[in-house]
DNA sequence: CTAGGGTTAG
């Protein structure tokens, strides 16, 4: 402890140390010593103590030093503000920051940001307008921090114009102003946007534009769109500029080689990065998971345990989604199990993981009560998953019985249109069948076309069923044809069984006859090199009868395949699926 | 001293 004499300067330095290590118990100690000294109620001392509770996420012993302090400046003002905004209390922030303006203070440079943050946070649009206001009325909104906030809070309530046109106008932008656009770009799915802005801060000198905010933020537009080429480019420049040690860079990489079919290029990025954080952590075990590494899923969560890193609800996620991928009805219920053991209560998407799970097993009845037994209510992706599981096991009373439930809901996306009119169609139900149609046509909703696609160095061929709008279409058909009679050689039979009647005519015949995969597979073999694997990607969920036929494409050409569908990935080698048979 | 940005899933 400090010798008596001490004045509240060292108190104050102390603080500062503590803050920084967030040793919440030696803190205590100082606060009570403060209180003894009669320092408490120094504003320099108390803006220290708020800001050090606030660190320690304490946010309401923040606030009771606040409400206790009788000379309120507007820096006490802006610590409390900030400690609600950091703690993920935002209406709380937004309640004082208004307060703080009742109290005939004008927001400036430093409670600005914070409020913008409280906004973003919460998505709400009014509020983010009446800010930007209040910026140009009051505040210093030519400041980097102002603008940088405004950008960011713009960004993250989907108005990206505004966003762009504050950034346009800010006469000194940094590295956050210009990470925030990217990442806003990002968030919307307008990845050349992202892509030309994260040009336009490399043309400029990278030192101050670029850090591992912008990489991750790059990298996630690579890994959405599977720009793999890109990728490895943004990677090298990741390592150039040491920012590869980042966990947040190490992340988003992982992601980026598991989500382009590479999971051994995530393996070691994750074994050059020493210290990881939760989100590497979990980064790893979801492509573990999508490839099928089920073993090595596991395996790393029991490593992650001995490192001391705590699970959250990703990691129980994702370990849900490996016993889904190889199914393992048992350990999946013992996941589930362990997540109250870890006080974490299981969400919709926890629920719906343990449906597919029990659904894909054909435990239908299972699958239900599961849903019966939730605590809030089903969601349509856990409604989706019970479907897909019947639509699997060809269960069509149970499956017009679950498009009952989904129809009732109303509002459906347009991933789950398809499944639910062939399942009225597949029980007969034609007339609900053609309502359900009806209903997701007026909803302006259409049918995603499933597409494959297949990376040759830098070019990205695309293949949709029955297209022929690809420069080698004959090459590929003749190719297609030839396969075709080699793995019916073989013993390949087209297997219809899967398949819930088509409300569109022939439709069926056409998905299984030319199914984008093996149009891009037909490619692959073409031009690949021997010693490499086809990698397809697939933007939408492929079924049953590519299984059959991959398996005997692998088998007839020794070639090894990788296909992902949707975010699962199947390895095919000689004649098996090698991550478990369980499409 | 007090202030702004990110990762991982679906």
């Amino acid at each position: 402890m400090l010798p008596p004499q001490s004045d509240c300067r060292d108190i104050c330095k102390v603080l500062v140390c503590l803050t920084h290590s967030r040793l919440l118990p030696k803190g205590l100690q100082l606060h009570a010593y403060v209180i003894k000294l009669g320092f408490e109620t120094l504003p320099l001392v108390c803006h220290h103590l708020i800001n050090f509770y606030s660190k320690t996420n304490l946010p309401h012993s923040s606030h009771k030093l606040f409400d206790s302090f009788p000379q309120k400046s507007a820096t006490t003002w802006s610590s409390v503000i900030s400690a609600f905004a950091q703690n993920d209390l935002p209406h709380l922030a937004l309640r004082f920051f208004r307060r703080m303006l009742r109290h005939g203070l004008l927001p400036d440079d430093h409670t600005l940001p914070t409020a913008t943050k409280s906004c973003a946070a919460l998505s709400s649009l009014p509020t983010a307008h009446s800010l930007h206001a209040l910026a140009l009325k009051s505040a210093n909104h030519f400041d980097v921090f102002v603008g940088s906030s405004l950008v960011d809070m713009y960004a993250k309530c989907g108005e990206i114009n505004n966003a762009r046109k504050v950034f346009d106008e800010m006469p000194h932008k940094n590295v956050v102003s210009w990470s925030g656009l990217i990442y806003g770009y990002s968030q919307l799915g307008l990845d050349e946007e992202a892509l030309n802005l994260f040009k336009c801060a490399l043309q400029q000198d990278y030192d101050i534009r670029v850090n591992d905010f912008t990489l991750s933020s790059v990298l996630r537009v690579c890994s959405a769109s599977t720009l793999f080429e890109l990728g490895k480019q943004v990677h090298g420049l990741c390592f150039k500029t040491s920012f590869d040690s980042s966990c947040f860079v190490a992340s988003s990489l992982i992601s980026l080689y598991s989500k382009c079919g590479v999971v051994e290029g995530g393996y070691k990025v994750f074994e050059e990065v020493k210290v990881r954080n939760l989100g590497m952590w979990n980064a790893m075990l979801i492509a573990c998971a999508q490839h099928a590494h089920t073993g090595k899923t596991f395996e790393l969560f029991e490593e992650m345990g001995s490192v001391g890193v705590k699970p959250n609800f990703i990691t129980f996620l994702c370990l849900l989604y490996a016993c889904s991928h190889a199914g393992l009805v048992e350990r999946g219920k013992h996941y589930f199990g362990l997540m109250k053991e870890h006080g974490i209560e299981p969400g919709s998407q926890h629920y719906a993981t343990m449906v597919d799970l029990l659904g894909r097993a054909g435990k239908l009845d299972e699958a239900f009560r599961v849903i019966e037994g939730m605590p809030m209510e089903p969601t349509e992706s856990v409604w989706g998953a019970l479907l897909t599981g019947c639509r699997i096991h060809g269960n069509t009373e149970w499956a017009s019985f679950v498009a009952d439930r989904i129809f009732e809901m109303g509002a459906v996306s347009s991933g789950i249109n398809v499944l639910l009119s062939n399942a009225y169609a597949a029980a007969g139900r034609w007339e609900e069948a053609a309502r359900a149609r009806k209903m997701l046509r007026d909803q302006g909703i259409k049918k995603e076309t499933g597409l494959s696609w297949v990376e040759e160095g830098n070019r990205v061929h695309t293949f949709a069923a029955g297209d022929r709008s690809h420069g080698k279409t004959k090459e590929i058909y003749e190719k297609l044809e030839e396969l075709g009679e080699k793995i019916a050689k073989a013993g390949y039979v087209a297997d219809t069984s899967f398949v819930l009647k088509e409300v569109d005519g022939d439709e069926k015949s056409q998905t299984i006859r030319y199914h984008s995969e093996r149009l891009a597979i037909a490619f692959g073999l073409i031009t690949f090199p021997q010693e490499r694997p086809i990698r397809v990607m697939k933007n939408l969920r492929v079924c049953g009868d590519c299984h059959t036929a991959i398996k005997f494409i692998s088998k007839c050409t020794g070639r090894v395949i990788i296909v992902r569908d949707n975010n699962r990935f199947h390895r095919f080698e000689e004649g098996k699926c090698t991550c478990g048979d369980y499409w």
